[in-house]
DNA sequence: TCCCGCCTATACCGACCGGTATAGCTGCCT
DNA sequence: AGGCAGCTATACCGGTCGGTATAGGCGGGA
């Protein structure tokens, strides 16, 4: 009589390398990875300290593992899909971002972004955390460089990255508390097209 | 025979509290509050670290002290007082903005925007440090209602939000390594001037 | 049945965290 | 001359940091 694949752990499920990540998902995206120890994040997922350096060799590298995990997650099941399924106009796609940040935005336990969190935690621009982030920066950019020319932009790397800037914009004002800063940032979105000669 | 204020401390000059608050100020504004200690801070100025528990109840309350000096410095001294220098158009010291960023996000030093690193410390929405840079956002935004009226503006207050959400977004882009943000941000604030019936 | 691989638990390391206690020095004011 | 306020230096507090060492438990495969 064997189970499938769970060791006796009350709650949490999975092995303990997908609870060690699980784990810091939820806390470094909640509270950035400066504030959370790797006491905490073991204690948190039910595994013993050392499992945690069994498959990291240190915090920096979980933390790695966490930002890839996010870019998973975030750019591409949740945003790259959520874009592709609300319509099918390319330019309805690029407002269709801040209607998308909307809800997020409105959610109780809105935690913002965890990209951005993580890159103003490094003061260091060579390291390597920072670098990750920047890599994961651009792969968003990427996804709105791509709308953007299927929406027939005149320079489409131009828009993306005004795109871009009021995105991380209206996510950290988000952050402050304002809470139709999606709305208005999608106004503003809307002007831009228009000044690329696009119509949603 | 008297010195007029100066207590013999090599190189460093100014009465304890002074050097303290001077020590702070560079020290979070490059690498935030989490990641410099008291200890480290009182070595830096040159002072006992009980000299520092004289001035300030605790690290907390000299993290709101250095965010009022920086509103003092960068937003008065330094952002309010340039953009009214740069030109006598109100729409054109809209525009100012970003020429000002584009020389800032230029310095070799260049290390991006206090408020939002303190914002994005701290995950506690309730924590008198984020309403703290709440309040310094909203000093800004009523700089940027202002001239958005004096420009005649149809609408001071929504024009006023998406440049600082551009603001913002285009800050973090140049922390991000994005050299010309400020250049692209401009062009972007241009498109919602004439969106707002101004021209520059 | 025995072993091995994975995990747990616990204790430890030196360093640093924010904050405090104590004692002594220095310079100005009267 | 005396005193007091402001500062310095040092040592200490409990707690946490990232990271390691050690010993033992448990399950599956041969």
């Amino acid at each position: 009589m064997t189970m499938p694949s769970s060791r006796s752990v009350p709650g949490r499920s999975g092995d303990p390398r997908e609870r060690i990540e699980r784990t810091a998902y939820e806390l470094f995206s909640r509270h950035g990875t400066r504030a959370i120890g790797v006491d905490t994040l073991a204690g948190r997922a039910g595994v013993a300290k050392m499992t945690l350096y069994k498959h990291y060799r240190s915090k920096n590298d979980l933390v790695l593992a966490f930002l890839r995990r996010r870019e998973e997650l975030w750019t591409r099941t949740w945003l790259q899909n959520a874009v592709r399924d609300r319509s099918r106009k390319p330019a309805a796609r690029l407002l269709g971002i801040f209607e998308l940040f909307d809800s997020w935005f409105r959610k109780p336990d809105y935690e913002g972004c965890a990209f951005l969190k993580v890159l103003l935690e490094q003061s260091d621009p060579q390291h390597p955390v920072r670098t990750a982030v920047r890599g994961h920066l651009q792969a968003i950019r990427s996804l709105l460089v791509e709308l953007a020319a299927e929406a027939g932009a005149r320079h489409p790397a131009r828009l993306a990255q005004q795109w871009q800037m009021l995105m991380m914009g209206c996510i950290v004002a988000a952050y402050a508390g304002e809470r139709n800063a999606a709305r208005e940032a999608r106004k503003a979105g809307a002007f831009l097209l228009r000044a690329e000669g696009l119509r949603a």
